[in-house]
DNA sequence: TATTGTTATACTCTATAACTATA
DNA sequence: TATAGTTATAGAGTATAACAATA
């Protein structure tokens, strides 16, 4: 049964477009500002490649983590996206609605459930993870392969 | 009068820390995924800057902008930003509210406001801005001068 | 005691839509 | 007709707090 998308849901973000003949003064130089509107930029690439999905970049990530993880618990799983316990919850039910994600008991630890991707999860996954690398990569062609290295290196210092 | 910070108001972002013996997959190559960690960490530095102040990124931006646009109208506001007329509308009740932005009528347009910063307003703004630079610069002090100014323009060139 | 999952609740941000006044 | 501002309303996302089951 798929969702209806009301009228609230595709909240897209506007590309932010330099407004002509504006100063933006000490915007210039700061990092989190020029941060900020680069990945704008690249959530649109995501939502251009996901359309249709009802994906978000939280709900992406974490299928990837489960996929690459099996058997992880909710509450990692909110860690790695910096969320609390009951936000992991909500998104693991997403995924358990969805048919991607199942929980299954563990046998040493009667607290936690181990989360494993369905067969259709898998294969939901590998399709998207394909359209959102190469959309990633091709909203990126202003950059030369080297400079695109670079870019992520430099990101991967500062994250620390 | 101060308004006091609700249990909920804190809002401060975890910092994404990387789970350690966890395999984060395609992620590592994405682009949109090391920018959103690296937001998040300059994000950090941010509130860091404006502690007390009841300031976001958002606001702080509006702010840059009117003091380095006197007369700037609201709608032109919002483009800045990528938001709606409304919520425009919101961040300035917000700005006059505490006494920081004032709203003149315009002589030749009957219909928009001017938006100006008030003494206090400027005032403030100075010092958020001598603030946020620092922080912004130290949180990024993983990175060479050279480097810095690199990634500053490997984003720039991204952001379009 | 500490941790996992769960539920209930609250708040921020932003969107859409309809309206008013002005151009 | 079009635009600026305004108001009302709705929804997504995430937080805190309290609780039960298990460790």
């Amino acid at each position: 049964m798929e969702r209806l998308p009301s009228p609230h849901r595709p909240r897209v973000l506007a590309p932010i477009t330099r407004v002509p003949g504006l100063d933006y003064d000490v915007l210039d130089e700061l990092l989190g500002y020029a941060l900020r509107r680069a990945q704008v930029r690249m959530f649109l690439a995501f939502h251009a490649a996901t359309r249709g999905h009802d994906i978000t970049p939280p709900r992406f990530t974490a299928l990837v983590i489960v996929g690459a993880n099996p058997g992880i618990s909710q509450s990692t799983l909110g860690a790695v996206l910096g969320i609390a316990r009951s936000g992991a919850m909500l998104l693991t039910d997403w995924m358990v609605g969805r048919g991607l994600v199942e929980r299954r008991r563990r046998p040493r630890d009667g607290r936690a459930w181990g989360l494993h991707l369905t067969r259709r999860g898998a294969q939901a996954l590998d399709k998207m993870k394909a359209a959102v690398l190469a959309e990633d990569r091709r909203r990126a062609a202003s950059l030369s392969a080297a400079e695109r290295r670079e870019l992520l290196r430099l990101l991967e210092k500062l994250a620390g």
